[in-house]
DNA sequence: GTTACATGTAATATAATATGTTACAGGTTG
DNA sequence: CAACCTGTAACATATTATATTACATGTAAC
């Protein structure tokens, strides 16, 4: 099973907002760019105001950046949209049984070697920004044109 | 969401193997230690032995190593029982809107970003054995003695 | 202040998945 | 043959992701 695609467009959304900064980014608007229903936008936005990513208000048409986008690492995003409960990447096995060696001392052993695991992961996504995700955009679609 | 705890059990299922090599380890048993049911067992043992990491024949009662436990790393593990489709450590949204700039670019520049991270995970994994695991267990079951 | 429209959010529908369980077919050993 | 084990299909249940409808609330313009 994989990691939530409400990851993926929540770095969609930062994305337009940052190519878009002069226009007003609806949440239907983005709908369509994203493809999917305007709710789903909204939800997702709303992580990322909780996270102070982006600002958004009630009754009023859009969201915008609350940052630069080269101030945004994707983990940044990734812990907003909470795709992953925290420190739980891994799932644990509970209740092993306690009357076995191995069952009483198999979670603690395991969990500093899953929180490695995890850190890597993590400092990985910390490694890049969306300005970078725009880039990347921006360079392929030069690359079309030609 | 978390990755399957098909993972942790499995690896306490060859943590067990590696400390009763004498004795038969039969899905049942196992079961008991892992609290859950023979036929789970059955089936990560499955996935154990068609990576072969276990011996198992049907008829034939008892799992046992195919390996030595230094020679099992976790990464071995993570990728015999599948809990995460190959390459898709990260779920992104099919279908964005090709007549966007950012749609319909985002997931071919987001992917190598994903993949980083999915490998820095993956290097982690493939840094500590199960004999890494067995060594922590029974450096714990030594401290609750004293 | 009322109209038009956007966001926030609850409620629901559907599909996919994880885990557990029963049942049983087929293999092995004594 | 008898006892027992593994392999696996079939099913139950709970959880989750995603999409969708409906509507309450906030804002701005006229």
């Amino acid at each position: 099973m994989s990691i939530s695609s409400r990851f993926a467009v929540a770095i969609h959304i930062l994305s337009l907002l940052g190519m878009n900064k002069d226009q007003v980014n609806t949440s239907e608007w983005i709908a369509g760019s994203v493809n999917t229903n305007p709710v789903v936008i909204r939800k997702i936005t709303g992580y990322l105001k909780n996270a102070g990513l982006v600002h958004v208000r009630p009754g009023v048409a859009g969201a915008s950046l609350a940052r630069d986008l080269s101030e945004i690492s994707l983990l940044d995003v990734y812990k907003a949209v909470q795709v992953v409960p925290e420190n739980e990447l891994f799932g644990i096995h509970d209740q092993p049984n306690p009357a076995c060696t191995v069952g009483r001392n198999i979670q603690q052993a395991i969990e500093p070697l899953f929180a490695t695991a995890q850190l890597a992961l993590e400092k990985a996504l910390g490694n890049v920004t969306i300005a970078d995700v725009v880039s990347n955009i921006l360079e392929r679609e030069r690359l079309r044109s030609n």
